[in-house]
RNA sequence: GGUGCUAUCGUCUAGUGGCCUAGGACAACGGCCUCUCACGCCGUAAACCCCGGUUCGAGUCCGGGUAGCACUACCA
């Protein structure tokens, strides 16, 4: 059978959306775009427990962020929904699940259960590994053991209850999955899970998620190697509704894990290792934490869709840059490894480094001024000469700035001295840099570079290297004092380049202001 | 405990029985370039979890161990 593919990211608003998430978020977008389907955006908010104020809101963004463009579902431009299998949010399909939940109930594949959530705590205490299955399903209190009034009388008095499915023991149950192959459990293993809660009025995610990817005519689960083992459960499902024929196809991702020791990636360990976890920064209403995101870091959105991507895929090439075109027409879903990947937070920065160097001058500069005139605007440097100057040339010195940096943010740091002269010199470079004879030197530098007019590279490397090879001094020696006269430390763009942006005027000025300063 | 999944350099990975004296990238280290820092270039160190089997030949196939992880809720 033919169908066009349509894959489904069904995040649940209980907090900011994982950097896992996002990933698989991004493999089904992949698929999708490339199999020419549709990506829809479901959520899952069937626990009335967890849901976070905010957390939907900032889904969409985060997606929308990233470029992971949702053709069906909840949307930016449609944040109610759009497409013709709505609603897209679980709480408002209801009267949906009841159909469903009714038709389990009627066929025999499913049934009540009025044992309170106390009763099994207990029961799980006093029998170490307590299941609610074939085998004891008939100790407890549901509709297979209660008289059929009682079973009445219980609901109609508005007892709370919950529909579990009937697992029948002694089946084989297999999965085929597309990323490990066959899957197969044995159904005694499996308990009678439940399905629908009477107290929220809601099923679980069990059963919400056969009957929303059936009625939505989903063709392909993507989702985390967490759900394998209760995939099995799902393939029963889909045959008590005997719906077996357009199953979806599955295809359970490998984990991210922590980049030391072992285990999921949790947020805790960005807080300890210093590194977001999440897209996006996220001030969580409910207990009041505010997490980093890595928008607001300095990510560029393509380096994260880049590192992710890599993250548990990867091409038979050699390839490490990829454009999201690129990803969308080279994805494939047996290539996705199948163990899990540490999460290696130094390739991220890398990743963004290629990003930053690979932006024109223009863009980079546009992105860095706010950054630049905020800091001048702190120190109250922002209407200086020097300042204004160096504002004016700043795709120049973006482009002479930016092969020694990962971040946008990190221009200041190494180009602060175009804005200013330094008033503190970097004592390490001091110590190895300023020589005995510097003072002299720079004396002599000065009177030099005073009576020149032609400010050109080419002029004054040859005016300066003459004036050092006649004078017989180390030329390192001259132009690292030279340089710390500008910068203020050993680093930097070529010196010319420098004097070339400041101009004779703050050239010389800085000269004579860092002599004294460091002759002091 | 039970069930399932997984296993190549520190990390992400290439490898689908001979092309593997195991390739690439990040990180590390050394060198070159050079007025400094960075880039770039060159180079170094670094891995097939263990034991059996199949085969002329195994990182690659099979079995068994071991280890790690996931799941085991009226959470998703």
């Amino acid at each position: 059978m033919d169908r066009k593919v349509r894959v489904r990211f069904a995040p649940s608003p209980t907090g900011a959306l994982h950097i896992g998430g996002v990933r698989t978020a991004l493999y089904n977008y992949l698929f999708a775009r490339q199999n020419g389907g549709d990506m829809l955006l479901r959520i899952e908010d069937t626990d009335s427990n967890r849901f976070v104020p905010g957390a939907e809101q900032y889904i969409i963004e985060a997606l929308d962020w990233l470029g992971i463009g949702i053709d069906e579902g909840i949307c930016k431009d449609a944040p109610d929904g759009k497409g013709p299998h709505g609603p897209y949010r679980q709480s408002e399909r209801r009267e949906i699940y009841h159909v469903y939940v009714k038709q389990l109930l009627d066929s025999g594949h499913a049934y009540y259960a009025f044992d309170t959530p106390e009763e099994l705590d207990s029961k799980r205490k006093e029998t170490g590994n307590f299941q609610y299955d074939a085998h004891t399903r008939g100790e407890m209190a549901n509709s297979l053991t209660l008289p059929a009034d009682e079973v009445r009388q219980r609901i109609g008095r508005g007892d709370q209850y919950v529909v579990r499915f009937k697992i029948e023991p002694g089946e084989s149950v297999t999965v085929h999955d597309l990323i490990r192959g066959d899957v197969t459990i044995q159904s005694d293993i499996l308990d009678d899970k439940v399905l629908y809660k009477s107290a929220d009025d809601l099923p679980t995610y069990h059963l919400a998620n056969i009957v929303d990817d059936h009625l939505m005519e989903v063709t392909h689960v993507i989702r985390g190697e967490e759900w394998l083992p209760s995939a099995p459960l799902h393939v029963l499902l889909y045959r008590a509704f005997g719906w077996e024929d357009t199953m979806p196809q599955f295809a359970h991702l490998p984990l991210l894990l922590k980049p030391d020791g072992n285990g999921k990636l949790s947020k805790r360990d960005g807080d300890r290792l210093g590194f977001p976890v999440f897209p996006l920064e996220f001030h969580n209403e409910k207990d009041g934490t505010v997490s980093r995101g890595y928008r607001e870091d300095g990510y560029f959105p393509e380096a994260v869709i880049n590192f992710l991507a890599l993250l548990g895929w990867h091409s038979s090439g050699d390839q490490e840059i990829y454009t999201m075109d690129e990803l969308i027409h080279e994805f494939s879903l047996d290539r996705v490894s199948k163990s899990g990947a540490k999460f290696d937070y130094e390739k991220g920065k890398w990743f963004n480094h290629q990003y930053l160097i690979r932006k024109t001058d223009d863009e980079l500069s546009e992105l860095f001024r706010p950054i630049a005139e905020m800091r001048l605007r702190e120190s109250g440097q922002l209407d200086t000469p020097a300042a204004q100057r160096a504002l004016a040339q700043l795709p120049h010195i973006v482009g002479l700035m930016k092969e020694r940096v990962n971040f946008v943010s990190e221009l200041w740091e190494q180009a602060d001295f175009f804005f200013a002269a330094p008033t503190q010199f970097d004592e390490k470079s001091v110590q190895k840099r300023w020589k005995e004879d510097s003072p002299r030197h720079i004396q002599e530098l000065t009177a030099l570079l005073e009576q020149e007019d032609d400010w050109s590279a080419e002029h004054l490397d040859s005016v300066v290297m003459g004036w050092i090879a006649e004078k017989e001094y180390g030329t390192g020696i001259v132009m690292n004092a030279f340089r710390i006269c500008l910068v203020g430390a050993a680093r930097g763009p070529h010196i010319w380049e420098i004097t070339n942006v400041l101009g004779k005027e703050e050239t010389l000025l800085r000269l004579r202001q860092s002599l004294t300063l460091l002759t002091k």
